[in-house]
DNA sequence: CGGCGTTTCAAACAATCGTTTGAAGTCTAG
DNA sequence: CTAGACTTCAAACGATTGTTTGAAACGCCG
């Protein structure tokens, strides 16, 4: 490998495919369809990836490993200082999302791309995101069973599933809701942060 | 159009077209996949349906259209009765879902083609989803606008949609918790919609 | 400047895609 | 029993799929 010129190509790559891959789904975009916006050759996906699943795995890689190191940062500070709350957990998980998805260009769409994630059966996909990142839920769990004591497993179970499924699809944008017009994309994604703890709290408090 | 023939036929069709989809997704479940699972010939989907983007609507109809129906029928039931609560209310909305998902064969994997509707950025499909069930969710937010007035609009928007959010990702039954071993498919879902109905109102009331 | 990994490129591979065709088959009404 | 509408079928259409190839272009080090 050299040091300038593969960097801007594979990039190039992943950007253009996380942004196919949310509008289109995973079979739905073809290669073509992403090296012609990624202006790269045909072959150059599977000169740098290998394979068109290979590169699926990279464009969640490329986000999830910050990602998941910055939850977890921010839950650790939270247990270190004994601030944890829901709500302090909760922002702990959603806040490093919100950012990823106000950093410029793409990462807004990455988050549609892990939803489609879920709705895949594909089990290739999901041993691959299960086996690299489920230690993230798990630590969150394990947080949560400590702020809610009088809940036994399984019910604290169903909420925690029931509440990523509510992240999951807000993260997304899946919803009806659009911007306003005059608002900003921080403050429209800032205001869902907001009731998303609210909501979820409440919901895993009752 | 022929009483007996026809009909089995279109009926394996959008059978096995609801599986495939549910599984692989509108892109990635060929029409060839779709045929042999039926055990028809291929061309029959196009001299059924006409193609395939007309499949994938109908696939949607055939279930909709009473799932709506029996949706309002509840609620407009409550009105009438002044029985109408959050807990009632979101009963009326899932209970029509969870008889659809144990119904025989079949139903329960097209609550989870509804959640790939979500998830596709398709602007025909949403139209076309939009337009003909769209009404149903407009009853439902008058209803939960009266029962929760102190909300202002705005405010029970959001909450509205992660509501939606967090009852499309569970029927789909995207989550993690599993069926356990000893525990009926029936018992299962009945579960998951008393957790699902407890969480959403204690969200939406909070 | 010459040589050598690295990267890009146009072209082609077999396979599969949604759709169309026209003939063969099936059924019912007269 | 025959006429005619309806349905099924094998086969093929051109377009597009992921992947491979070998040569051309590039960039760096000696």
């Amino acid at each position: 490998m050299q040091h300038s010129a593969q960097f801007s190509t594979r990039q190039r790559i992943l950007g253009a495919a996380e942004e196919l891959f949310a509008e289109r789904g995973f079979a739905g975009a073809s290669l073509r369809q992403v090296t012609a916006a990624a202006k790269v050759n045909l072959a150059a996906v599977n000169y740098h990836f290998g394979s068109k699943d290979n590169l699926i795995e990279e464009v969640f890689r490329r986000r999830l490993d910050e990602l998941s190191r910055r939850r977890l940062e921010r839950l650790a500070q939270l247990e270190a200082a004994g601030n944890a709350s829901l709500e302090t957990v909760l922002d702990a998980f959603i806040t490093p999302a919100l950012e990823l998805s106000l950093d410029r260009k793409g990462g807004s769409v990455f988050m549609r791309v892990l939803a489609r994630a879920f709705a895949e059966h594909n089990s290739n996909l999901r041993n691959f995101l299960s086996e690299n990142y489920g230690h993230v839920l798990k630590d969150f769990a394990a947080s949560f069973a400590r702020l809610l004591p009088q809940l036994d497993k399984e019910e604290l179970y169903w909420r925690l599933d029931i509440a990523v499924g509510a992240l999951t699809y807000a993260m997304a944008d899946f919803g009806m809701i659009q911007r306003r017009s005059g608002e900003s994309e921080r403050a429209h994604r800032e205001q869902m942060a907001k009731h998303l703890i609210h909501f979820t709290a409440a919901g895993l408090r009752a």
